[in-house]
DNA sequence: ATCTTGTAATGGTTAGACCATTACAAGATT
DNA sequence: AATCTTGTAATGGTCTAACCATTACAAGAT
């Protein structure tokens, strides 16, 4: 037999409305705040029925790119970009096992180098004043002692977050939120850091600010990955007397 | 008023067998290749409608979780993790955000420079004769001419992922394709590379396995950035000829 | 032994109904 | 006049019941 007809549709209707409704999203067309059509009006513009629409709707949701809110004059509204569902794919993705935290410590400790000598080539004065607030702060949780361990770690994120701003790659700033958005969850289960190692990771941070200051990428890169470095190493510690004292 | 009653069950239903179903999942009590039951049975295992079933069950597909199967005997499969749904949403984040190409080469000077090292450092003798096999795949290609521009460019790409996946860490693979995945499209619209050009990459690719041979991480980090930063370039002087040539 | 066909299970889709939530306007109260 | 209450209508959330499309498998035909 030849092969004188192709297959007749084989796709599902719904996978059909999303890729509409994404292309048009994607193009610019539908813009963040816009509000599709009531699922009611969908129906009939896409010909099919109001149960196929939703399930276009919940894979709409599902992806990130828009939001459903209840009651008259809701509806669809088309989300702004935003790096949670790449964060939440890839907490999955940790969760099955297939990503080791150690790897993502080796992952982050390249990026973070790579961002922090960009950033050191690239800091403008008010930059670098904000770097000095930044770590003050720090050091000031850490002067508080251990129970503001969770401010600190939180200050600690904002300098990395900064250094990626800093970078004006919006690509590293993106790395920068899904990895913090990956491995802080892990670390929150044992949230005691001695208070010499706090004031040793102030330390660093200091260091680095002033190898930006002075316009030393190759050193900032360094510092940056000895800093995530020593930083993972002694939360790995953390961890195995967090598991021996579990399996007591 | 006292707020002495709590809010009656306000989430969706949906949303609660996705909880259910994805716990199972990740707790391991489903396994990949499991089977979940049919529409209708789980239907009156959560005592919901059919197609509010069917809406979780577009999430939990839309996550990566399970593939549907048509026919007798198939259903909703349990999948095994992988980073196809990671690579989708950065991808839809990518385009959303409009990220540019010099912003998107910057971050791959990086995260290949770091790749490269990591893989210089881990290499086994297997390793390198599969590299060395690659490049001269990819110097065949380079010897026949413009008209196998394609095949050179594909099996440079092949190139940079085997480093990824000799460097032993799951996410440099990760990043790998989803950079390939949104760089490559964007440079077949003007797939012409002179020959001078083909030879060079080829040659950079050489020089890059001659350092990882030689255990030379900084130098083979060295090439490869120089390798990416060089070839992101000429891309762009060709994407302003092409611009200019529309323009007419 | 091989091909054909019927059967039943399962996902895909439809139509119509009703409930829950909410913005807004019209009316009631102060 | 200002504020509170209530009705109304639009919209998402859910349910039911039915039929179509795809497919594995068994029973029968060749």
């Amino acid at each position: 037999m030849d092969p004188i007809f192709k297959p007749a549709k084989q796709n599902r209707i719904f996978q059909d409305v999303v890729e509409q409704i994404q292309e048009k999203i994607l193009s610019g067309e539908l813009k963040a705040g816009d509000i599709l059509p009531s699922e009611r009006d969908l129906r009939e513009m896409f010909l099919a029925s109001r149960g196929t629409i939703r399930e276009a709707l919940r894979v709409l949701e599902q992806k990130g790119l828009i939001e459903i809110r209840l009651g008259v004059a809701g509806g669809a509204v088309i989300k702004d970009a935003s790096p949670d569902k790449v964060s939440e794919s890839l907490a999955l993705l940790i969760r099955h096992q297939k990503v080791s935290l150690n790897q993502l410590a080796e992952f982050r400790m390249g990026v973070e180098g790579d961002i922090t000598a960009l950033a050191a080539k690239k800091a403008t004065d008010r930059d670098i004043e904000k770097l000095e607030q930044l770590v003050e702060q720090a050091r000031e949780y850490c002067n508080k002692g251990q129970d503001f361990t969770r401010q600190f770690l939180k200050a600690d994120m904002k300098f990395h977050l900064t250094l990626a701003q800093i970078s004006g790659n919006p690509i590293y700033e993106l790395v920068e939120r899904i990895v913090q958005g990956n491995i802080i969850p892990y670390y929150e289960a044992f949230l005691e850091i001695g208070e010499t190692k706090l004031r040793k990771n102030c330390d660093d941070l200091n260091k680095i600010v002033e190898a930006i200051k002075g316009k030393r990428p190759e050193e900032a890169r360094l510092l940056a990955k000895k800093h995530i470095s020593e930083y993972a190493a002694y939360m790995e510690t953390k961890k195995d007397e967090n598991d021996i004292q579990k399996d007591r």
